[in-house]
DNA sequence: TGAACATATGAATATATATTCATATGTTAT
DNA sequence: ATAACATATGAATATATATTCATATGTTCA
């Protein structure tokens, strides 16, 4: 009988033909790993709460932190998050740099994460 | 002038208008924090893996960890993450266990997901 | 110019969690 | 009964990251 035993998994293979048609399937390494980082972000509560305050409008960061009651701090650092993650953008007026959402997926996204959780 | 200075934020509210309409849309703590841990599940390449291997098909254990190149026991462990998350389900059949989806919602969330890294 | 203010950020701390390793559990077949 | 095997799991380690604290940056207004 066959050892079809690899490096990193001390089984074999059982289903060969599912794991070359799954293999077929699965995207690319790269878009797994960018898939993840993403959900990555949506991962935090304080996250979670800031973009569902920019759904209702732009915001700057005084009125986010107050909003959700955090420090300022905290907000500012999870929003370079959100910005590099470009779910968000921001313009500035003066002292006071406005954040608003930057992408149209998230809503639908949340959307369908409330349908399992409340399902 | 009024000082709306709060316990966890140390900058006044702006806004006041904007903010309690923002409050008045935000869904509750404990929505929020689910939703937040549903997120936390798809935020890792090892689990994202998993999941789009059984967009294809059932799976058993040894297949799983021959497919995304890990060890028997991380993708156990991980399995055991998504089956708490109620995201994949299981039978057995001897002394094989075959994991799949058990959620309809995965799929358009990553489809979604995909549309925001790709855009 | 300088005080007040909104925001950003580096460093430190605390906490969560992914993987590994060793081993346990339970099933099948001889 | 026992060997072989598929899976599960507890403990330990390593790593990532959220928040805090102190402070820097840049703007407005008196």
């Amino acid at each position: 009988m066959l050892d079809e035993r690899r490096d990193s998994c001390e089984c074999s293979v059982i289903h060969e033909d599912i794991v070359n048609m799954a293999r077929k399937n699965m995207p690319k390494e790269e878009h797994l790993y960018d898939l993840a980082e993403l959900f990555k972000v949506f991962g935090d509560t304080t996250r979670i709460k800031i973009l569902y305050a920019l759904f209702t409008s732009e915001m700057c960061v005084c009125d986010i932190a107050s909003l959700i009651n955090m420090t300022q701090s905290a907000v500012s650092h999870q929003l370079r998050v959100l910005k590099q993650a470009r779910l968000v953008k921001y313009r500035k007026e003066g002292k006071v740099v406005y954040y608003s959402l930057d992408d149209d997926h998230i809503k639908q996204i949340f959307d369908q994460g409330f349908m399992h959780i409340t399902e």
